[in-house]
DNA sequence: TAATAAAGTTAGATTAACCTAACAAATATA
DNA sequence: TATATTTGTTAGGTTAATCTAACTTTATTA
């Protein structure tokens, strides 16, 4: 049985590689970075899990899920999902509120309770921020991976899901009233800034930052 | 905030107090037995919560919650026993299986996420074992406390809670057909050895034993 | 009441997860 | 390629929660 740090040791691993997907593999610093402990505290974590096959790590080297720290660190990403759109969907929470408590209900030992709640839910694909969830045999829907900022004027895409899942960035969207499935219609690409006219299902024009169309993932409609 | 173990400690502290009710404190080997530690484990930790002023504590002495210790305890009893409502009723857990999972869940940290659930179940007034659900403020509805055990022949009951929560009593309740709310008529006492001859709802009579009548609580009907 | 038993404490270890400070290896850059 | 920078490791410590073994206090009982 692992421990809720090593849980969160494997999950931090798995989004990482999600991250760079050509480069798999993660650092030690850059982990130490992504779980908000010290270089050196990591390194221990590290050689602990290594002794348990659940990653692959030499001195000095970059750091690999084996198959079965993979299928662990999937088993947790598919409760934190699962949890979320449970909190969304069932609860009441925002968007900017689920992430906090899946963190702490993602460790909660049960497989009953995992596939009951899926089954509660109605087995979804997608958590509320449209990322998709892991199935009970660790098969995950594909990911989106067109951003807003890729389109040309005159094309339209449903909201996929969303890159950034800062708070400050999540409540914009709502004030926008986009959410998961919006439909988006790009009419004007600004060379000077990378901003972008769109229209927003249907209402007024108006436009976004670059940063803004960098930070949602889309599907395009024909 | 408080940690899981001192969380594990003071909902101990609150059980052993209903149970001795005219004596509400407990002692050292008392709770490290309830809680599955040796007893200089307990010792250490309570020192600790005495620091935090959740107990009244002296060397040698019966240990007794706080005003303060006693509300953390009840938040934890309250969220246990909503979860344990939760499972049962929306996933379709058994009553024999809820409460391993309810112990963990009980620790996660969220105001939000308890009221939403309570609201979510519809402000449920028992647990699936029949036990009281403290509200947010702290009120609980009263505890049944009268055995089946102690009526005599001729009289009806319902039960309303059942004292052990064991795998193998709840499993033969489930065989009886015997769940919260169920009317029971004692139809006679058998004074030999304290067993008796009892009607399930419109069942056929049946003899259960003395050990039987004394785990179950009921509420006396007209 | 004195001896015995039960209840509770203390001292000293262990393990997991973290830290800082000093050091070593690998990589980038002048 | 030599040096500087970045990356990663090691050694040594801390804190929370646990343990065992030895000891002390309180309660029971002969
Ligand atoms: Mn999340
Ligand atoms: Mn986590
Ligand atoms: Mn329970
Ligand atoms: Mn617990």
């Amino acid at each position: 049985m692992l421990s809720y740090t090593e849980e969160n040791y494997l999950k931090a691993l798995l989004k990482l590689s999600f991250q760079n997907e050509d480069r798999p593999e993660a650092g030690t610093n850059e982990m130490a970075a992504y779980l908000g402990v010290k270089p050196a505290t990591a390194t221990d974590m590290l050689k602990k899990l290594k002794e348990k096959d659940l990653v692959t790590y030499k001195k000095y080297g970059k750091i690999l899920l084996t198959d079965i720290g993979r299928k662990n660190g999937i088993a947790i990403l598919r409760k934190h999902r699962l949890w979320e759109t449970f909190l969304y969907e069932k609860l009441d929470f925002s968007w900017d509120e689920v992430h906090e408590v899946a963190e702490q209900l993602e460790h909660i030992q049960s497989a009953k309770l995992v596939d009951k709640l899926e089954e509660f839910l109605n087995f979804p694909e997608f958590d509320p921020h449209g990322d998709p969830i892991p199935k009970a045999n660790g098969d995950m829907p594909a990911i989106a991976k067109t951003l807003l900022a890729e389109l040309n004027a005159g094309q339209n895409c449903k909201v996929a899901a969303v890159k950034d899942t800062s708070t400050l960035f999540l409540r914009y969207l709502e004030k926008l009233k986009i959410t998961i499935g919006t439909k988006i219609k790009v009419l004007e690409v600004i060379a000077f800034d990378g901003s972008l006219n769109i229209q927003i299902e249907n209402e007024e024009p108006r436009s976004v930052s670059m940063k803004f169309a960098e930070s949602l993932f889309i599907n395009q409609l024909p």
